[in-house]
DNA sequence: TCGACTCATCCATATCTATCGATGGATGGG
DNA sequence: CCCATCCATCGATAGATATGGATGAGTCGA
């Protein structure tokens, strides 16, 4: 319990900048993208012009269906990507934007810069 | 077995631009950033003039000692932080160009652009 | 209507992660 | 030399995550 910051061992320390609530919203962003897999479905849907069904996926990533639907699915509600169903195929794209989201957490929010394609 | 890409449900999906290596890199960052309290310690550090020392953390996000010792060695080993040792003391600093790897990212590599501040 | 197909969800399992009490090395004060 | 302090590591445990077989809903062609 002897442990706080009565000892003038550092300065001390200023206010965080970011709020408790931002903190886990960064986290949730990071943990959508801290996977091999999830880092490559949005390097290949980066790379593709038009969205992607999960058929075609499935042999990119080398894994099963469901494990890619999973990892799809986390990408979504992290709001990374979005979804379209058009008839039994669903085909996914880059959310507007996600790039975007990375940036900001470098620079700061509110800063309109444009990304590289 | 009978997913694969013969049916013509969407385009081809060029050749990703990541290597294997370099998703499992990104995979590594990520997760050293996907956890709120590691997220704040960055953002204190950030916000800091000096370095930093475990007994001034503590208080600040609330955790046990080693526990955040724990979150703290996490961080250098992804080459976040860097390590100071005085006396009895461990002080922690942001590493250079830590941000600019973050950068990296939406970037793209070896693009030179400096972060604000 | 029937069968084949795509995909999301459910479920079980193996692995990984966060947390903190206990311990010990290292340092410095007296 | 002895003790207090700072901190890294160990060990145990609870919780989270990734994976893929099984299942079912929705869709299309014949």
């Amino acid at each position: 319990m002897s442990q706080d910051s009565l000892i003038d061992c550092c300065s001390p320390l200023v206010r965080p900048t970011l709020t408790q609530a931002q903190a886990v919203e960064l986290e949730q962003l990071f943990k959508a993208l801290a996977d091999r897999h999830r880092v490559q479905i949005l390097n290949l849907l980066a790379g593709a012009d038009d969205a992607v069904c999960v058929c075609k996926l499935m042999p990119a990533l080398g894994l099963a269906q469901p494990t890619v639907s999973y990892h799809l699915k986390l990408l979504v509600d992290a709001g990374l990507l979005e979804r379209e169903r058009r008839g039994r195929f669903s085909y996914y794209r880059l959310a507007a934007g996600s790039l975007d989201r990375l940036g900001e957490v470098v620079r700061g929010p509110a800063v309109a810069t444009e990304h590289a394609a």
